[in-house]
DNA sequence: CAAATATCAGATCCACTGAAATGT
DNA sequence: CACATTTCAGTGGATCTGATATTT
């Protein structure tokens, strides 16, 4: 079983895509199993504060080169974001015309409780699972978070859903 | 390697659960790269195609049934994509009142296509996995198939992003 | 009449921009 | 002055609804 070692084959990575991909899709329903009241925490505020939490205190401008979108919308959000305490706004040490933005306090439980959220319902579906395909989910983790990772590094867009 | 066999642990699963919904976020951006113009095929689209194309000519009574929307909201989106042509609209020769609707051709295209380029930017992805990772991902297909199919099964909402 | 659609008339959100204005 | 941020003034898309027609 832990055999031969076929070299990548380009059908059987194409496969793997596709199949990979329509399980995903069919996985999404339940990752934002939310019924998203307005004001809460919506796709592009939760990539924000995931960017925040990620790469520590940014820049307005910073933020916004992240997230690849203008400025001004940045400091809109930035506002709005502030308002609800779901960070902070710090005048920047080096340079007084800038302010750093860091998570608040309640801003990171907010984004923790929505993973945590998130991945509960899922956690839910894996109990589900025999324990072969649990433990075959397990020993793929690490490819999973190899194909993510290069991902994280993909042009343009962040993270936004989930 | 295949050894003791760990009955299904709480902790494990709950391991597996955060894992995989951080991986499948930061996958998401691979899997929608693209910068949707106008008019073109939207999430809802999208949807309503997918279940056209997994459960037949479907009313649009049914239609609206399966999408968890109103019924004038699919009327709407029935002309849409009659205008466009992705779907057809035939008379229900058990009920002159109402009309099947079905995926035309074009349709059918569009939505395959939709999936070949998702399908694609991830294979691109998986080409850079090492085989060991590639044959771990491959193993793990069962077990997330297995899981996105009790997803199916999800209160409301149907796979509409990807 | 009843049941299946269609149309009317809005409404709400979210997301984003370019062009000034302010502040340091 | 230049640079960071804000404010102004919109735009546009996507999605959804209830109430009222039509049509068969």
């Amino acid at each position: 079983m832990t055999a031969p070692a076929p070299g990548p084959d380009p059908a059987e990575t194409a496969e793997i895509a596709g199949r990979l991909r329509l399980a995903i899709q069919h996985l999404l329903p339940v990752l934002r199993a939310r019924r998203s009241a307005p004001g809460d925490l919506t796709p592009s505020r939760q990539a924000a504060l995931a960017a925040l939490a990620a790469h520590g205190p940014l820049r307005i401008s910073e933020l916004a080169a992240r997230m690849g979108i203008a400025l001004s919308t940045t400091s809109r959000m930035v506002d709005l974001l502030d308002s609800t305490g779901w960070i902070e706004r710090h005048p920047d040490p080096q340079d007084q015309r800038a302010s750093l933005v860091t998570l608040s306090r309640t801003g990171r439980a907010v984004l923790e409780a929505r993973r945590r959220e998130t991945a509960a319902r899922l956690a839910e579906q894996i109990t589900l699972l025999t324990a072969e395909e649990q433990r075959a989910l397990y020993a793929a983790l690490p490819a999973l978070e190899a194909l993510s990772d290069r991902a994280t590094t993909y042009p343009g867009e962040l993270p936004r859903g989930i």
